[in-house]
DNA sequence: GTTCTTGCAAAGGCTTTGCAGTTCT
DNA sequence: AGAACTGCAAAGCCTTTGCAAGAAC
């Protein structure tokens, strides 16, 4: 599974992520399920709070964090951190991997994948001796849109 | 030239980050670029913050992050935002733009290329109808060390 | 009844900015 | 002089956390 999580600021001493065992079932965390498994995807936490407030009003934003780090741990969710810093997320499982290009100009996400590259990431990784768990490939361009406007 | 920058921070109003044909010379730019050539490179700003202190004692985090945007907006510096959401930065021009390795143990971050990689992207960006700019590549994984260790 | 979840507000980490004083041209 | 640079402190943004109240099991 191809999962990039966001690292340095899970500090060590603190609680769990998501106690799969114990976690329940609640209208707000399907309402971020469905919000996410509906939406066009990418979405940052703030547009998912936006949008699971049109379904549950009164929703908080932490509420929407908890829920997004609990379904990341469970692997539900994928988190993935563009080079602006800032968290987006996409159903994960049923989708299988890619990677993203992201146009400069409109900001747009554009999925894709090609799997001879992931194969040579691969070799790349073990010719340094790396065991690979993961990778985050983006490309940074304009989209086929904006280029034609300039 | 492949830098990837921070792009969803820079507010639109806001002013320039490097004005090049304005910017002056300076103890605390200079003992930045030093810091950045000297050291083992993916530095954070508050890494170059204590290293630049022990050369002159007194500069202001503030300055470091100013200089750091001005040296990556005359194409010095070039800064790069893993998923950790933590800028790192390394001296560009003289150096080949390069992919990265990043332990998930030890954090460590090893430097990669290979050409066929960044063949394939152009294609993949081509295929998409992508104008590419720059693109970013990390491998996550155990490192040769950490792998031993486990 | 215990355990997990929630909203709110407060705090956290990293980064930027306003301002007054200093340095460079 | 005029423009750019600096340190400090304050603010900003995104995210996490403490707490008391509510919901799920």
């Amino acid at each position: 599974m191809i999962t990039v999580i966001n690292m340095a600021k899970r500090k060590p001493g603190s609680p769990k992520i998501c106690d799969c065992q114990g976690a329940r079932k609640s209208r707000r965390r399907e309402a971020v399920v469905e919000v996410l498994s509906s939406g066009p995807g990418h979405l940052n936490a703030e547009q998912i709070h936006k949008a699971a407030q049109k379904r549950l009003p009164g929703i908080g934003i932490a509420t929407v964090y908890r829920a997004l780090k609990c379904l990341c741990g469970c692997g539900k969710v994928s988190e993935f951190i563009p080079a602006d810093g800032v968290a987006r997320y996409e159903p994960a499982g049923s989708r299988a991997h890619h990677d993203h290009l992201i146009c400069t100009a409109c900001g747009c996400f554009t999925e894709a994948v090609d799997p001879e590259i992931e194969r040579l990431q691969e070799r790349l990784a073990a010719k340094h001796g790396y065991k690979i768990s993961s990778h985050r490939l983006e490309i940074y361009g304009l989209c086929p849109c904006c280029s034609k406007k300039v």
